[in-house]
DNA sequence: TTATCTTTGTGCTTAATAACACGGTTTTAT
DNA sequence: ATAAAACCGTGTTATTAAGCACAAAGATAA
């Protein structure tokens, strides 16, 4: 599983918000307790109730956070990009894992010990900074989500989850296409829904021209139209 | 507004998780930035929008965090309670408020200047992981959140609520009665529901011996049916 | 290649919840 | 003290979204 030793050249290239506010013996440190993973599509990478062990920062793939509710049903709480980090909230709050993670397409994920990186944290206050802004993030993104997922109504969830597609993974060369295919299972689950309504809805929008489908292929055609569906909810 | 001067001493039994890590000079700085405001009972304390200049922390009384959604509809994302401190994740994720804070019912709030906070944690990597742990408890709790007020019902939703209420503020003397009267509209906002259907669902666990309700003042009789119904949703 | 399983799509039914209307009650303000 | 406003409770109706059944199309595996 852990690849071969990696330059620190390498390894500052992989994890640069982190690398960056580190004196060389810090570098040092955690270059020693850098270890990198593969993952295939689907595969989980933790599951609900685990004790978190290492921050994990994704390479390259892309992932999912979920979470199993009552009746079977998961929601998916947010996704995750290149250069992304996760895993870490739960050691940070002294928890086990709240939610679930897993590979939507194949991924190489670093992991750092999280003893390692709350050492480095108690003598580089830089680092901590990076740790509280983006912990702040992404509470405010929660608290929006929140309200979105409550209180719009089906439309405009999908519409959404759509917008944000685009905006996190970015579209191919058409300029149009999402970069990435979700199952209608996935989407719908992103978007609090059951599959039956995403199939439906998708359908609807892709008649009203905002959309084309082919397959898990989604080319958004008109974006201010849908974000005005977003909006309005 | 702002009350005579607070000894240390004072200061530091307002404040003590900010407080205890800090050293006699930075008790020092930070007793000159702190100061004491007084809120009325339904008195907006910050709105969505705004920039945070300040952090606060709750000395007395009973704060909501709350968001307006679409279509007038207010969502309670939080509340916050003694000696907790609130409004300063838009600050380090260099945001505006995306939420409002209110009162509850008359409140004494102390602010410090963010940039006073800052130019702490910059020096102290132990108050720096105080609110490393903070913000990752109440991600946690928000993850949580998302996917109970979408997936369970609404009688595992108002059980919820009840329930967190109790944890929250605890009870009054008979050990059973909740110590926040809150309008069936807020307790609709806390619970993702109309405020009909708080009253109904109210209504109907007083019926099944639940609960007994006296105007504003609900009384917990059968916590563990309440708890099995919030657990199934 | 064939068989099996998963995913997608469609139609129909049912359940859950919001919306609305209105009368009575309590609180607040003057 | 009195008027006005906000809040509470209840019945009725409308809307939204979930649930279910089933067929077709793809994907996967033996």
């Amino acid at each position: 599983m852990v690849k071969k030793e990696l330059s620190e050249e390498e390894i500052a290239e992989c994890i640069p918000d982190l690398w960056q506010p580190l004196t060389q013996a810090q570098k040092d440190y955690l270059a020693q307790n850098f270890t990198i993973q593969k993952y295939k599509k689907n595969e989980t990478i933790y599951c609900e109730g685990e004790t978190p062990k290492h921050l994990m920062c994704l390479l390259s793939g892309k992932v999912k956070i979920f979470k199993d509710g009552v009746g079977g049903r998961s929601q998916i709480i947010r996704v995750i990009k290149d250069k992304e980090y996760f895993a870490y909230r739960a050691y940070f709050a002294d928890e086990n894992f709240v939610t679930a993670a897993a590979a939507f397409e194949p991924c190489t994920i670093c992991h750092i010990p999280m003893t390692c990186i709350v050492k480095l944290l108690q003598e580089n206050t830089e680092l901590a900074m990076f740790f509280i802004r983006q912990l702040s993030v992404d509470l405010g993104i929660a608290d929006e989500r929140t309200v979105s997922l409550t209180q719009k109504h089906i439309r405009g969830r999908l519409a959404e989850s759509l917008i944000f597609l685009k905006d996190t993974y970015g579209v191919e060369e058409d300029m149009c296409t999402l970069s990435i295919y979700l199952s209608r299972e996935d989407l719908a689950n992103l978007s609090n829904m059951t599959t039956s309504n995403a199939i439906r809805t998708l359908s609807n929008f892709a008649s009203e021209k905002l959309i084309t489908i082919d397959g898990r292929k989604i080319k958004i055609i008109d974006e201010e139209k849908l974000k005005k569906i977003s909006k309005i909810g």
